[in-house]
DNA sequence: TCCCCTTTGAAGGTG
DNA sequence: CACCTTCAAAGGGGA
């Protein structure tokens, strides 16, 4: 397994060495920011070639010096932060969950009891929360709850989450922690938080937070869970249904219990009900709650199966179906869950609030963050995806897909089958020739750490070039949105049937070697840019012209 | 009201 | 194996 902390310590050591950095790159946004928020646009863009020159390179020491930075609120800040790198160094230990090693340790990240991969919507994600618990509770006996699976369930049982919630501090890492940002601080969330026992929202009675809500938790390593596993099981059973509910149609492992390995197993007891692992009788949530990882198919269409999408079917089937299957949403990748996180610091450090903006500018900093930082997301994002994968052992991520499955389908349908899925999706206008020119080859994501499969590997080797590959081999499109997209619609790569069918609304660069990774204006601003290689250097040396005249919103530029 | 946009990463499908 | 496509979050903006 990928630990962090397999290099020994290194990643214990990166993480104290990484508050530094945290703050010094909020620091840096924020310094810049808080001053360039009102700042004219042109000033940022003027001053954007010399920024990104000074920071050509985020290395540690530079975080460390710009360490001493400290913003006012950064006080509050520090706080969530040391809490956090307490858990992290604790987790370097043998997770969160080994309560028993940690009895001081009162706080416990919870997931707002919604699943995170319900988004339902009814429940606010909200999120992980820094769940004020008594150790004791854990040791709530676990063949009670454990033996009978079906006893009722107690409503004060039932979701809501009863937790401690810093709201205002975001730790880097709350993503992870919190499962929906913004849901970020649900307001829905009732103040009982404050105190470890809760009064269930629907039956008044007080209960006791149940480690399962910290289960969200993805530092918690499966090794480390053990220990917390029976305890929690008292909760699953009470539960009386899966707190992730487990799809109607099924997973598709026949016996999802099996596929667990020792590891996930105990992971899942403590977080997941038996339920979860074991279909229950019935398709959805008992009890109506509804799961963060299950999206209402109102809400997001379910592939039923064919290729139509639910909204072209006839109404009656369409909603019968929704009805039955639960949308499960896939798991935040690394990226995910660093949007999630510092989403909201980015918006309030500039004025931008449009996502795709704010997007932009995160996708910059995702580049920007240390191998170390980012490992920890891949971490992370490695966790949720075992969890998700133990929620829901048949899911499948096709399963989420709108388009036909059938590729054959698919080069059928070629162009018009994204019309036709939605009418609505651009037009096929192409900027295609000039378009082939910018492209360059780049790992197929681009990422720094290329999602290494164990965050591990990449700090395996710090040295490696990895982000240094990718920033280079990143390409500093400036033009960027229009032809984004179009261009896949004509881009003829060789696979016609796959590109060309699929030339969906996805602008995934993957796609098209043409424009990857196109660096927005808005993500030039000096403080929110990553160090540029000398490429993005030399780019925006060659286009400062246009970042003079350009406004601050999102790039449309076309290629020329 | 719905979809687009925008980002990176993961997963799955195809050749 | 390489490539391609879709989806995950988010929320302003546009149709």
């Amino acid at each position: 397994m990928p630990q962090l902390n397999g290099g020994g310590g290194d990643d214990l050591g990166a993480n104290d060495e990484m508050i530094p950095f945290k703050d010094e790159g909020e620091q840096e946004e924020k310094i810049s920011e808080n001053v360039s928020a009102e700042r004219d646009l042109d000033d940022v863009k003027s001053s954007l070639v010399n920024e990104s020159e000074n920071n050509s390179s985020s290395s540690d020491s530079e975080h460390a010096e710009r360490r001493p930075q400290t913003r006012p609120d950064s006080e509050s800040y520090e706080k969530t932060r040391e809490y956090f790198s307490e858990a992290l160094r604790r987790q370097q230990d043998g997770g969160f969950f080994k309560s028993p090693h940690y009895p001081g340790y009162p706080f416990l990240m919870i997931p707002d009891l919604t699943n995170p991969y319900l988004s339902n919507g009814s429940l606010s994600p909200g999120a992980r929360t820094y769940l004020h618990m008594k150790w004791p509770l854990l040791d709530v006996p676990s063949s009670a709850g454990i033996k009978d699976s079906r006893s009722p369930t107690p409503g004060h049982l039932s979701n809501k989450v009863p937790v401690v919630q810093h709201g205002h501090h975001v730790h880097p890492l709350t993503p992870l922690i919190t499962y929906s940002n913004n849901e970020h601080f649900s307001p829905g969330t009732p103040p009982s938080h404050l105190s470890p026992e809760i009064l269930d929202p629907k039956t008044g009675i007080p209960r006791t937070p149940h480690p399962s809500e910290l289960s969200p938790y993805y530092p918690l390593s499966p090794g480390a869970v053990g220990s917390i596993a029976h305890p929690l099981s008292w909760f699953m059973q009470h539960q009386g249904q899966p707190m992730y509910s487990i799809p109607p149609g099924g997973f598709r492992h026949p016996y999802p219990a099996l596929a667990m390995n020792a590891s996930m197993s105990s992971l899942v007891s403590s977080r997941f009900s038996p339920h979860m692992v074991t279909p229950p009788p019935h398709s959805l949530h008992q009890t109506g709650i509804p799961h963060p990882a299950i999206v209402s198919p109102a809400i997001k269409q379910e592939p039923s199966g064919d290729n139509i999408s639910p909204s072209m079917k006839s109404p009656v089937p369409a909603k019968k179906e929704e009805d039955k299957k639960p949308h499960i949403k896939k798991p935040l990748n690394a990226f995910m869950l660093y949007m999630k996180e510092m989403r909201a610091k980015v918006v309030a450090e500039c004025t931008l609030k449009e996502s795709a903006a704010i997007n932009q500018i995160l996708g910059r900093r995702w580049h920007s963050l240390s191998r170390e930082e980012q490992a920890k997301y891949y971490e992370l994002a490695r966790k949720e995806r075992q969890l998700h994968s133990q929620l829901y052992p048949g899911w499948s991520a096709r399963d989420n897909y709108v388009r036909t499955p059938s590729h054959s389908q698919q080069v059928q349908t070629c162009f018009s089958t994204v019309y036709f899925l939605s009418a609505s999706k651009k037009q096929c206008v192409q900027y295609l020739p000039s378009e082939k020119m910018c492209d360059s080859p780049t790992s197929s994501h681009g990422s720094m750490l290329d999602s290494p499969a164990t965050p591990s590997a990449a700090l395996a080797s710090p040295a490696a070039p990895a982000a240094t590959h990718s920033e280079q081999a990143q390409p500093l499109s400036l033009t960027t949105k229009p032809e984004g997209r179009m261009h896949h619609h004509f881009s003829l790569p060789g696979k016609a049937s796959g590109s060309t069918s699929s030339s969906s609304s996805s602008s995934q660069p993957s796609s098209t070697p043409i424009l990857t990774r196109p660096i927005p204006f808005t993500s030039l601003h000096p403080s929110m840019l990553s160090p540029p290689s000398p490429f993005h250097q030399a780019a925006l040396h060659s286009h400062h012209s246009l970042f003079q005249s350009q406004p601050l919103s999102l790039v449309t530029k076309p290629t020329e």
